[in-house]
DNA sequence: GATGAATGAGCATTCATTCAT
DNA sequence: GATGAATGAATGCTCATTCAT
């Protein structure tokens, strides 16, 4: 009764060369026939899998946000019940050794906030997968603010700050490495928010 | 003899119309006919001025950053001569209400990361844009500690720390605004920097 | 499984056209877009079956050559085994009747002179087949000179020699063809062949 | 009363600019822009002085084809009254050692075979430039026929052959240096003149 | 004479997408 | 599922030529 279906083994493929070409080439030169000779299929064979370009470069934005996602759980369990502990977790998943572990990732999540800005559906859909990230952040400061760990009066602020503090590091990661001194990202990260949160400074850095 | 000269007027129109157009649909989008075509000219036209699409965006950034740093210096020179002031205003100047007063240049700016990565040229215009910008900062922050405004072990982390986070807030205004919460950003940016930079904590937020 | 394959046909279908519209028109003049239309094709196919347009050319280059190597093979052939037999046989396959049978050919192979001092690739594969068409007429006289019908003491300046007057000869009729007396070329080349290789005269002319 | 005028010099000045850039680019390439830019001057000025390239081009022919006739006559009167050493002359005048003196001419000489293909004037101007030569040829041929230093019944079949060597020896060393034995052209040449006409052997070579 | 802005047509090439096989 | 031919529109860019100054 006919081959097994092996749509989703080739949508990933699909989708991961398209990471690869876009990291190394920018969005506008992946072209899908240069996606799919990276991939070993045929241009034909993107378009049988994928309606259009942006659908692929949508999927592409699922999967990073969903392996990201799960970095991110499995830091915050080992990271156990404390505030503070749990709020270095986050801060050392972005932007700990892991983050330039994945320079693919970085470039694409870069090049994606430019597409944005043009492509309507992505801005919808990379806006949702940082307001996500947001409440993550803020329900991470919330319990901290309740058991007396931080001082904060706007955790939406708050949030948006240390969300930005990271976007921003990826950015100057991607532009510019050497102006982030190496390894001094997640302290940094932390003494800001020390000050951000009032924490007691000694902790921090 | 000849014909007068109007080539700074026009590389200046046209590095208009790239800016404008190119915020509103992205880089590879602002094609030279539409470029000229926002301009009022032809395509031949646009190319009689700019060797070629290329030049065209090094000059957006370079009107982009000398128009930035206009801006900076007045806000520095407002500020007087106390570091906590003219870090205040440093960060104000970014992410006060004047940054949000020109939508078209933090659309291209953020644009600009994306193009990095794949334009060696542009990649290192931006560097040393972001170079200086730090270069200011760590001057900044290196006079406070100096004169005990700051204690801060690695000045040059500070730097692209607060550096991060201004470009961090670019790009989440860019790419989705509700998720800073109004008026917020540069209070908040103020408070990360008491944090990092030893700061008494009264005088932030 | 998929679509059988035509591009041999398109790719000769391509390059006849090529061929016609540069006799006529010149090489530059010969632009995708007049090759397509000249074939009945796209200009989008056109280059989804050739990289570019040199490579249109090369495949022209190819073409010819491979074309000329059956006639001159057939001809040499039908000469049998006569030093003299053969060399006529080869002057007559360049310059008899035959020569003005295909002026598109001639046209094209004058043209890919000129292109020849701009196209490195050109001159090289333009530079080999010219080499080739030396060799086998060394090969010729050496045979010849062993047998006694020739005397010569540099058999690749004489076949150098030979050559270039096949090849000015082609020149020649494609700039003023009123300048050869219609049907003097391989008589007079004979003639000239015999001054060169010390042939007895009478035989000549 | 107005400045002098260098109508002369600048129509020179430019006639060798694109002497120097069609040698080394072809005719197409040789862009009014990069002829003015390689004589010093503006397109503009260009046009003021000629109507358009192909009058650059046919005045270049022009030029080559005077140079050309005040080198000849200057060999032949060295060459003095004798038939056989003035068609010696005539032959090491064009593939002697000064043949290979200017490149550049002969580069555009072959490169004006193919344009002559495709703009009626250039093949008019081109052919009558051969048509004198061969004239002058068959002159020379005919005075060494008249006092029986030469046999020959086709005078024009052997002018038009020894032109066709001449012009084919241009091509080979435009395309393909290396097939010409250095140093040999003229030798072979004379000696297949002297198949051609009929002359005593031991003269040539 | 000379300059340099301006044009309009044309160029080779790329590409997302469609579709017959 | 998969292939590869085919299209049509677009892209960056070049160029001969014109013309106001």
């Amino acid at each position: 009764m006919g081959r097994p279906s092996n749509k989703e083994q080739r949508r990933a493929q699909i989708v991961e060369a398209m990471t690869s070409v876009m990291a190394r080439r920018g969005y506008e030169a992946a072209s899908v026939a240069r996606i799919a000779r990276s991939a070993g299929l045929t241009p034909g064979l993107v378009h049988y899998h994928f309606k259009n370009k942006q659908e692929i470069l949508l999927a592409l934005l699922e999967r990073l946000v969903a392996g990201h996602g799960e970095v991110l759980d499995r830091h915050l369990a080992e990271a156990g019940e404390g505030a503070r502990a749990r709020l270095e977790a986050f801060i050392r998943c972005h932007l700990g050794l892991g983050a330039s572990a994945d320079p693919e990732a970085m470039a694409c999540w870069v090049l994606l906030s430019g597409e944005a800005l043009r492509q309507p559906e992505v801005q919808q859909a990379l806006g949702a997968a940082l307001e996500r990230l947001a409440g993550r952040l803020e329900a991470l400061i919330e319990a901290g603010v309740d058991d007396g760990a931080f001082v904060c009066l706007r955790v939406d602020a708050a949030a948006a700050a240390l969300l930005a503090t990271i976007q921003g590091y990826f950015v100057l990661a991607a532009t510019r490495r050497e102006i982030i001194p190496r390894g001094s990202a997640a302290g940094a990260a932390m003494a800001m928010a020390a000050g951000l949160l009032g924490m007691s400074p000694e902790a921090s850095r």
